[in-house]
Order: C-alpha cells, then sequence, then structure tokens
DNA sequence: TTGTGAAGCAATGTCGACAATATATGCCTC
DNA sequence: GAGGCATATATTGTCGACATTGCTTCACAA
C-alpha cells in the first residue's frame, strides 16, 4: 500500500544514495525507521542495543547516529546519549519557515538555470500526474507533489540548497506528515498551484516563480496547522 | 593581529561550542586550519596522518572528519577518503544565494519574534561599533558584522535556521573570505545599511527587514564578485 | 607500443576491548 | 524522613588490530 511510495521515493533518491557501505545501510535503515515511526519520536537511541538489533557493530551504529543528528533527525549529547527528536507543532512551523525560504530560491534560481528541455519534461510529468490524480487517491498526489519539489530543487543547480533539502528537511518533513497522519490532501488545489509555478519557470519569471512557490508552502503550512488544531 | 578576532568569534560561539570530548576538539580545530587555510583548500585529509599528527586515535579522526563532511568543508567518498573542498567562484555564488534566502527569511522572523529588549541591545551593539569603526580598521568591522549576523539569525528563534547558518553556512564563508584575502571591504555603507534593517526589525515591519537584509546580502555578493574579477 | 590482468600495497571500513563519564543506588548524617 | 555524599553500574568515548576495498605497478600478450 505504501510500498509503491517508497518505491517511488526510491526510483528519485537512487541516483546521490546508494548504499556502498554498512554505515550507509544502517543508516537508510535507521532513518526510514524513525520517519516511519518505527522507533518513535523522542525515545533513547542506545548504541549497544542497537548494534545487536540491525547485528553491526558500535562503530558503525556510531556513525549512523551521528549523520541523524546532522539531519536533526536525533539529538546527541556528549557522555549521554541520542534521542529522536520530538514532533511538535514548533517544530513544524520552523521547518515550513525554513521550506518557504529555500524553496522560494530554489524556484527562482530554476527559473533562471532550468534547460528548456527540463522545463518540458516538468510540464509533461504534471500532465502524467495529472491524469492520474483526477479519479484515484491521494498517495499518487503524494508521490506527484515529491517528485515536483525535487525536480524544482534539483533545477536550481544549488548544491546546499539540494543537499539542505533533499539529505535533510524533506525526510523531517516527511516524519511529520507520517507519524501525524496527514497522507495527502489539498490535492486538486495543491495541484493548480504546481501548474501556476511551472508557467512561472517556463516564462522564465524568477519574481513570481518565487512567490507562487512561497505562497504554495506558506498555503501547505496553515493547511496543516489546521488540521493539527482540528484534530 | 587577526586574534582579536578570533576572540571575538569565540566569544559568541561559546554558549554552542563547548568542546567536551576529543572529538569536539578535533573536529573544532580542524575546521580552524581548513577555513584559515593552514590545511589547503582540495588537498587529501589521510586519517593516519591526521591520527599522527594531532595525536589522537583513527576513530576520532573518523568522527571529525565526518561531521565536516555535513558542514561541506569536505567531501568524502567511500572506500576513498575525504578531500577539504574547492573554492570556485560558482561555490561562492551558491553561497550566497542561499544566504539570501534564509538571513532574509531570519530577518523577517527576528522583525516578528525578537523582544524589545533583544533590539535595543542590538541597537546599542550597533552604536559602539560604530564609535569604533568611524576612525578605525577593517577587523573591527569583520568582527562588528559578524556580531550583527549572528543577532538576526539568533532573533529569529529557527532552529533549522540558525544551525544551518552558524554550524555551516557561515564557516564556509569565511573560508572564501581568508582564503580569497577579502578582509573587510564596504565598511560604511554595509553600516547603514545594517542600521536600516535593525529599524525595520524595531518597527516590526517583516516584509521590509527581510528585503533590506536581502539586498544587504545581493550587495556584498556582487561586491565580492567584482574583487574576484578584478584581482 | 599499447592494453589487459594479476599481485602488492596503502588507505578506509569494521570490530571488540578498555577507559572515562553520567546516572542510579544505597548509606550516612542531620 | 530528607538531603547529600560515595559507591556501583551501565553507557558512551577512545583505542589498536584486523578485514576489505581501491589504486598502482609490473608483467605478459597482442
Amino acid at each position: 500500500m505504501s510500498t509503491l511510495l517508497h518505491k517511488r521515493l526510491r526510483i528519485v533518491l537512487s541516483k546521490s544514495e546508494q548504499a556502498i557501505t554498512n554505515a550507509d545501510r544502517t543508516f537508510f535503515q535507521l532513518r526510514k525507521d524513525i520517519v516511519e515511526g518505527v522507533i518513535p519520536a523522542g525515545s533513547k537511541l542506545s548504541e549497544m542495543e542497537l548494534s545487536t538489533k540491525y547485528e553491526v557493530s558500535r562503530a558503525v551504529i556510531r556513525e549512523a547516529i551521528n549523520r541523524l543528528a546532522t539531519c536533526h533527525l536525533v539529538e546527541r549529547k556528549a557522555n549521554v546519549g541520542a534521542r529522536v527528536v520530538a514532533l511538535s507543532p514548533e517544530g513544524l512551523i520552523q521547518l515550513y519557515q525554513v521550506r518557504e525560504a529555500l524553496e522560494g530560491m530554489a524556484a527562482r534560481l530554476a527559473a533562471r538555470y532550468m534547460s528548456d528541455d527540463e522545463i518540458a519534461n516538468m510540464q509533461a510529468l504534471l500532465d502524467s500526474h495529472f491524469d492520474k490524480v483526477k479519479d484515484s487517491h491521494s498517495y499518487y498526489q503524494e508521490a506527484g507533489d515529491v517528485d515536483f519539489h525535487y525536480r524544482i530543487v534539483t533545477g536550481s543547480k544549488n548544491e546546499h540548497l539540494i543537499s539542505v533539502l533533499i539529505d535533510g528537511l524533506y525526510h523531517l518533513v516527511r516524519m511529520y506528515r507520517v507519524q501525524l497522519g496527514m497522507a495527502g490532501p489539498r490535492v486538486s488545489t495543491a495541484f493548480d498551484e504546481h501548474r501556476h509555478i511551472v508557467n512561472a519557470i517556463a516564462n522564465r519569471d524568477e519574481e513570481l516563480a518565487e512567490m507562487l512557490m512561497r505562497r504554495h508552502i506558506l498555503y501547505s503550512k496553515n493547511n496543516i496547522e489546521k488540521k493539527l488544531n482540528h484534530g
């Protein structure tokens, strides 16, 4: 059921995120377990315990935990240990504040640097998503949303932007989405917003592209906040 | 001569960055050596070599290098090793693109969340800097600039913003500044820009604060680019 | 001469054991 | 009974050794 989404994510990520070493594999596995709530938010990560559980040495676990710490998925205190971050409304808001700034800039840069081919590809992608979305369910939209934002971010051609968002923030966002149980609302409206953003990029209108992207993320934030307060 | 600046920086950082463990100390030392060019940009970081040089075990060096990799100060390849990042004009531009987005948002959030006391303190700080700057030299301006931007960023109360900028980008920016030998130009004009930004924050004008900060960083970028092309 | 492959070497990846530190337990004092 | 100090225990930090990987060199054949 959510396997499709995972496969989709894996395809998107496969270019940069192929596991070479044991530490890589352990890192990816741990990250997945944390994002999906298999390891509960706020719980302690014992190096010994995990090393027996994942059948690797403590050094490997340590490296994996260190990497998770740089993604802000866990917090580590010297001589004490590491804990999975706690989910809080404030944390989610802060996350979306950063997304608004970074993805807004990404859209601006995408309008400047994406090739015509890349833009055409993205428009085709949007078309194909639209066909699937119009009568289907929300997780397609989830995957489509992921695809869309990834293309914009990578289209910025900015290494820092790409790594902060794709290696860092997006996993945290997904953690909130999964664990607070908001699968994929705002299907049709979000889709229109995507369309407008791509149009602005195709017109090479940097200013508009950034503004529309910022609004798009702001709306998402407001929508999620509303859900948090009601449910 | 540049010891004053370092002391200043250390004071600013002392809250969050106190070295507890050997890995901490080694990390800070390595970062300093890389930023200041003691270890040249693009050079290879051999774990064995460094472990003898800094008189710690390879595990400590490994952890330090991993942390440096998350700051984007070094790049690591599996089963091959780590290299200090290479300095390039494109890299500097990308850095300032991200700064523009993040610090713009930081200024907006500072206008929203900073307390009146914090704002008053920042204004006083600016006054004291002005007294020192008006007949003195540029490294005061350097330290003052650092102080100013730190206050804005921390004033945003956004953990992600703070960590990405202070733990990550600022060190890279300093690496470029130090190694490309641009100590601190644009003294008076930059100072006026700081004034205007603080005023916007004091007036709780989020929109203007963000816009002024983005312009401020854009001007810095243009200035540095000019220097790069001429020198 | 050039290209292919095997062997050697040097560096990174991984491991288990030891040292240092923080938390928990229990005793003693007030 | 409450609070503080010392010990005890469990966890993290550090280390040196071994395993594995990638690069280099040299030989051999086309």
